[in-house]
DNA sequence: CTGAAAGCGCTTACAG
DNA sequence: CTGAAAGCGCTTACAG
């Protein structure tokens, strides 16, 4: 009875079977995984061994149940899963892979009814997840929803979408990249930098209060923005307007899919860009560098920032609490900027300015 | 002991306190859960109640455990996440939650050393998946090792990837489409057609087969393919190349990026697309309805395919096997297709035919 | 149809 | 330092 050498291969070892080739009980195992205190040195090296003779993993689910905390991260995001989320998501996977941990990647469909996000939010929540990232929560009601059921001492990070006061919660550089790009455009010599929005709420911190700002700054009247829907379409109908109104040099659209989209109505009306109008995107979308011409933009290292969200609540879960719940959080200041490339340039011959 | 009304709000509730407000035994709840079988209806409407009123939801970790199976589907695949497969991990997701099942998606990293993969890949299965989703195992070690560790009963579904004998396999039309895409170019008078190729081993069902088969047909003799690499700037090499090439007036390219690298390259000697050269992509990412000229190219439907993976999973764990394992199987035939768009045309007036 | 009991694989006080 | 025991929340034979 209990002879370790059965043949039925799959069946995989477990602590007892550790407990029983080292010679030790299951409790001491079970500390040697743990922590690895109050042992006697020759029990952890019988246990080590046998550890890796048996090729033993401790079940995640035993675990979890045992601690009501299991060793996952929980990881919501809408499942149009625009760009960013997906290199968020790799960068959240390699820094929980890093510390040992899972992701459990939840998409939830914005338009689907309430009641079954709902289901799907409270079966991973009955996970015990360690901590949860909601990515963009720009869906209310599903953010709400997950903020209502996690317990209390369950971590919580939201990664950009609206201002949540009380929660941890990471910020793009979108305002920065904003006015960035905005100033770039202008100290080229554009009178105006015209902005073609992405549809988001316009709050306080955006792609589009940069702009803004950085046209206040220098006095010059801000014109209406047009606002994209995200059907490259729409964008193209909105380049085709802009290729036809007076005085447009110089465009900054909220990110470079759409703004491709803009170059396609631009193309349509024979504006040239850059020699035209100068046309710069948002996100540094590695098809950025693949239009013609390949587009100026602000990049983000949306890795970077999936890392993050990690580390947050890992040091949670260690007790040591690095961001403040009131304090928005930015991160990774060098890991955005201007990415420079032909999609802008000067504006053509200034010759008959209206001042 | 045992009062419903306790005030610390987050604990959740379980089987046992649904049995107990039901006034039943916890087994009774166990099986309204799993099948509703044998039970009075009277028990299973009090039983419905107290689940309502308790909200409910059984604990995947005690289940799993319990079961030694778990309501969770793993899917791998590689963190690059080449477009497709983001699409794929939302069809398996919707289908998964659909079924009332998981999905955790796990990213390993191809560069990584073997060892941490190894680790990442028995965590996950000691978590009892109910199935298991493999995208385009390219890095043959990863898909090797899960295939060595996962339980016999466990089914495992391959998506793309080189051809493995014995297993479940979903298949692209990349053969197909290959071979429609050139035919198309045919049919459009050119005389030839030139192939870049993506990256990948030389199988027999590849998007180049394809192309090799359409030219062979018409008794065409077969141009060296180019291979692109991942990198975009190789692609615009190709793109060069070929635009100094004499007698090249169309080429398929084996993905839409690579396509608008080729692109790009072309634009930099001089030659239009489509007027002195056709261009014709891939997979029809998003991108393809945004460069400038827009692509012709071959949609494929990744979503349908993880639902398709999701779906024989599910069928082989209720015993129903609708796929031979040795059979490879093309999924959704209906959702490929030709897409014509700006970037294909006649060749430029064949005078000078070197017939 | 229905309940008491054992077991899934781990952790955590509790006693040595 | 170390082990026996109870418990995490469920399921599944086993007896009614």
């Amino acid at each position: 009875m209990g002879e370790p050498m059965d043949i039925g291969k799959k069946k995989s070892p477990s602590i007892s079977d550790v407990a029983a080739l080292a010679g030790v009980s299951i409790s001491s195992v079970s500390r040697y995984l743990n922590n690895g205190e109050h042992l006697t040195s020759g029990k952890k090296q019988s246990i080590a061994r046998a550890i890796q003779m048996l090729d033993y993993h401790p079940s995640i689910l035993a675990r979890g149940l045992a601690n009501s905390r299991s060793n996952t991260i929980a990881f919501f995001a809408g499942r149009d899963l625009l760009y960013g989320v997906v290199d968020c998501i790799r960068g959240v996977e390699d820094a929980a892979i890093k510390a040992g941990a899972m992701v459990n990647v939840v998409l939830f469909d914005e338009q689907q009814n309430f009641d079954s996000i709902s289901q799907t939010i409270k079966s991973t929540l009955s996970t015990n997840p360690l901590g949860i990232i909601i990515n963009q929560p720009r869906y209310g009601a599903a953010c709400d929803e997950i903020l209502r059921d996690a317990p209390e001492d369950t971590p919580v990070v939201l990664v950009g979408g609206n201002r949540r006061p009380g929660q941890c919660q990471l910020f793009t550089h979108d305002d920065e990249g904003g006015y960035a790009i905005t100033k770039y455009l202008l100290s080229l010599g554009h009178q105006v930098v015209h902005h073609v929005a992405v549809p988001e709420n316009d709050e306080a911190q955006t792609r589009q209060s940069g702009w803004r700002k950085a046209l206040e700054e220098e006095g010059i009247p801000v014109p209406p923005p047009y606002i994209a829907s995200w059907d490259p379409k729409d964008a193209e109908k909105i380049g085709w307007e802009l290729g036809q109104e007076d005085g447009v040099t110089a465009v900054f659209v909220g990110n470079d899919e759409i703004a491709m989209g803009v170059m396609r109505g631009l193309h349509s009306v024979g504006k040239r860009v850059p020699e035209d109008i100068s046309i710069a995107g948002f996100d540094d979308n590695p098809i950025a560098g693949l239009s013609i011409p390949s587009l100026t933009t602000w990049r983000q290292d949306f890795e970077l920032f999936g890392a993050g969200a990690v580390k947050l609540i890992l040091n949670r879960v260690n007790g040591s609490a690095e961001v403040e719940n009131d304090a928005p959080y930015n991160i990774g200041d060098n890991s955005a900027q201007l990415v420079v490339r032909e999609s802008t340039a000067p504006p053509p011959s200034s010759h008959g300015s209206m001042k």
